[in-house]
DNA sequence: ATTTACTATGTTATCGGTAACATTGTGTAA
DNA sequence: TTACACAATGTTACCGATAACATAGTAAAT
């Protein structure tokens, strides 16, 4: 930038005018300042920038790296962050929430204050994420995203959950299936909790009957869905249908069929959350509730960016909807309708 | 900083020596400057610290986001760049290859250049990696992963793909298959090419039969599997074995298997390539090989960490042993063993 | 002609650290 | 006692940009 200067026998400052956009330099000098730039092969260093402006031009993305990183979900909200990104002067740097060291935000807290991010997207909240209030009373611009916090103050994006799996019961229940049993998630974390508590919310509406073992703990994990179909097709009061908190366990429901020997839809209608790509790949194409990842990486992203801009922390909750996927993994019920 | 200074009576120097680890000064003087620093919450500013030092502390990793992002191999991968990393003045900064901008590596050269970053891990490296040379060319660190680029100037992570499918077609060549088939990955990815060129090289050397048709289209997932199987099925010649170019593909080709009634393994022998969780998990359980993908991304980003330590490119090009895992979905052929 | 009001550029300080060299003080060898 | 080596700290400049204010020059208004 010196080097400019010098090239062209003016000021540092004149030069660092130009190059920001140039507002009030005679467009004579500003032709000459840009074309020695250019033959100097002047690149601004971000670093020294970003220092005078207190930022770093980084967003972190804190997510639990075994639980997400790598999966459909990840990536398609990942994508819609990249896509939420007009301009080129931020970048998404990934941190794993599992690490010992995050548990309490301390560790993110102090990245912050040490300019490593400016702001913070956290995808795949858990029960116990005290760390978000710890981070929010920091003062970080921090956007959650998969199911909103209890504290309102907290801006989040997420989906309908709830409504979700209230249209997966509903198609169930409408085809006459009155045995519904529900594979839930890991326990920590919140959408596998709101995703449950909405199932046996409908059972208690609707006096459907549901004996303890119908409701089969998972881990999200393709593995974990088989296991559970099989304790619920091999246990007593076989369901004929099965909702499974997600599509990697419904998957492995299907398996636990085929392994048993029951065929799917005709012997029992399996339904999962979040629809996959493989979701319609799969024999028998699965019924599903499709969650818009790619939009909520995207508004969240945006709420963030927006927020940095303007030095005002971002607020609201917004609750996008889903839809349900009819495919061909959920029939009738083997005995027929029931009234 | 220079609060810290006042209160301890000395110069923003002294502080700054105890800070950075504090060799020659007198132990009184720094425990003095250790209290102050807690008593005033100081962090460090890293942006500050790495004008100085002309280091961004971000480490990219530029991937096609479409492919490989939201994968099991990108976030094994990950978490191996993530175990590498003993020092916390290191993080990730994630690319998309696929933007117009960087095809040509220039807009990577840039971002390095404005100090955005300060080394570079391309995960899956395309056919058409012109921007690789001139990345390099640019001074770049840089580490390649996935398969091992042309010019061995070039340091690169990869496994053994070729020895990967060699396994898996003397595994089946051993239990008497002779009607192999292959389902391709896509025709733009080294890797792909890799495991392509080994089937040929297979079955130029055992003078096996390959009608034109046997060598099938893919795409890496499991939608092109699906239609790649059926084709081979229902064509004439019917194949014995397929080999799928990776597992996404493999349970494509067992789910057309099954929509045909055929069984897996009975009447068909399927075989993928990197042994992905549900591998274990599918019905039947899959034979394939185990690509070290955790150990693919902590090496390379040692490598690449090494490098910028000290201020020396990275060189070398390490080949990783894949294994055989055997599992189900392999037995002889339905006409029996051939001599 | 003088004031006013900009416009275009220059000055200086600063962001928060570090490098390099300068200075002081202290203990030890000559 | 003097000199020298080394330990502990201070000075100054600089990394590469920008903010805030200052100044010179020019055109329009009076």
């Amino acid at each position: 930038m010196t080097d400019i200067a010098r090239e062209c026998g003016i000021t540092k400052m004149t030069v660092s005018r130009v190059l920001a956009g140039g507002d009030k330099v005679k467009p004579a000098t500003k032709a000459r300042v840009l074309a020695a730039a250019k033959k100097l092969n002047y690149e601004v260093n971000t670093l020294a920038k970003n220092l005078t402006k207190g930022r770093s031009g980084f967003v972190g993305v804190a997510t639990p790296f075994e639980g997400l990183l790598g999966t459909c979900y990840f990536g398609e909200c990942f994508r819609g962050f990249s896509k939420a990104r007009k301009r080129f002067d931020l970048d998404f740097v990934l941190f794993d929430t599992k690490l010992e060291s995050f548990q309490d935000g301390e560790k993110l807290t102090q990245l912050y204050r040490q300019c490593r991010f400016d702001g913070l997207l956290v995808l795949g909240a858990h029960m116990n994420d005290s760390f978000i209030e710890s981070l929010k009373s920091a003062g970080i611009p921090l956007v959650i995203i998969g199911e909103k916090p209890l504290s309102s103050e907290i801006c989040s994006v997420s989906c309908d959950n709830t409504g979700g799996v209230e249209l997966l019961c509903e198609h169930l229940y409408t085809l006459g299936h009155r045995r519904i049993a529900f594979v839930e998630g890991p326990k920590n974390l919140k959408v596998a909790k709101s995703r449950r508590e909405q199932y046996l919310n409908f059972c208690r509406t609707r006096k459907l009957i549901t004996p303890p073992h119908y409701l089969q703990p998972g881990t999200f994990q393709m593995s974990s869905g088989r296991e559970a179909g099989k304790a619920l097709l091999t246990g007593h009061t076989r369901p004929t249908a099965i909702i499974a908190a997600n599509d990697s366990m419904a998957f492995g429901v299907i398996e636990s069929a085929r392994e048993l020997s029951l065929r799917v839809p005709h012997d029992v209608s399996v339904v999962g959350f979040d629809d996959l790509d493989d979701a319609s790949q799969y024999s028998p194409p699965l019924t599903t509730v499709h969650q818009p990842a790619f939009e909520m990486g995207k508004l969240s992203a945006q709420k963030l960016f927006k927020s940095i801009d303007t030095d005002i922390l971002p607020t609201g909750q917004t609750v996008l909807n889903v839809s349900l996927i009819l495919r061909e993994s959920t029939a009738v019920p083997p005995s027929g309708p029931s009234t």
